[in-house]
DNA sequence: CGACAAAATGTTATAATATAACGTAACGAA
DNA sequence: TTCGTTACGTTATATTATAACATTTTGTCG
């Protein structure tokens, strides 16, 4: 049940934990040609298992993948993301309020979310 | 000054306009090549024109476009859609609370936002 | 009007992202 | 052990998006 994480997953994990960027699949498969990957899918069933524990986030709006900041803590429903496109940085936040804005939201109509993002997109505060 | 949209621009505004689903841009494409268009650019480059004066949203996490349901009223500065997994549905909200939280957030975290992205996947009421 | 700058277009080619389909191997539970 | 489930490996292909370059249209301003 603890389900520990397998080879491939393991790997994929420590690429994305090693980089302070997001990395698009093809990146991820890059680095890890030399422990022996070879194809996109073993990168992309590695990330799908990963994101389905919260241990990896796609970032939607630059179709790549992170590391969960907080992987310890899997309490927030809505992960959210600041993304600066000067630097790249990419800092993960979550907001209470804005949780229940949410909940508040999808409660009176009716919606059941599976899961939820939120991302900005502009310029951090070291670039501005 | 009031530019008045280009003949591709209405091609494509009309195709979204007249899908009550998003369409990705080659299903654009598809929908167009009766009228002439033949390339993905041709698709593209209006995308992105109808989507800088707030016509059209991208709707990150299906990597495809849909017509702004509020075409008249550009006073949102998030747009958030609740994306039904089983019927495809889209509907397109905007909240003042959580537009309020999230301009706290990047007030205190000195984040300059150019655009905010907010999707929820999920169920629909309909197909509950 | 005429000339120039800016924007939009047309076209071909290619890059980047993601999944289908198939067979094999590893693993856990009955 | 046997069976069902999950992961793996591999090849091929689908889907989404942009680069590069030539041409045309449009608006502005002298």
């Amino acid at each position: 049940m603890a389900a520990t994480l397998t080879k491939n997953q393991k790997l994929v994990l420590g690429a994305l934990t090693g980089s302070d960027a997001p990395l698009s699949a093809y990146a991820i498969l890059d680095k890890l040609r030399s422990e022996g990957l070879k194809a996109p899918l073993q990168v992309y069933r590695a990330l799908e298992k990963l994101t389905e524990r919260g241990l990896v986030h796609k970032v939607e709006s630059l179709n790549s993948f992170i590391a969960c900041a907080h992987p310890e803590c899997h309490s927030a429903n809505l992960i959210a993301f600041a993304i600066c496109d000067e630097c790249g940085d990419v800092s993960e936040f979550s907001d209470k309020d804005i949780e229940e804005n949410l909940a508040h939201w999808w409660k009176t109509n009716k919606f059941t979310p599976s899961s939820m993002t939120l991302e900005l997109r502009g310029t951090c505060s070291g670039c501005a």
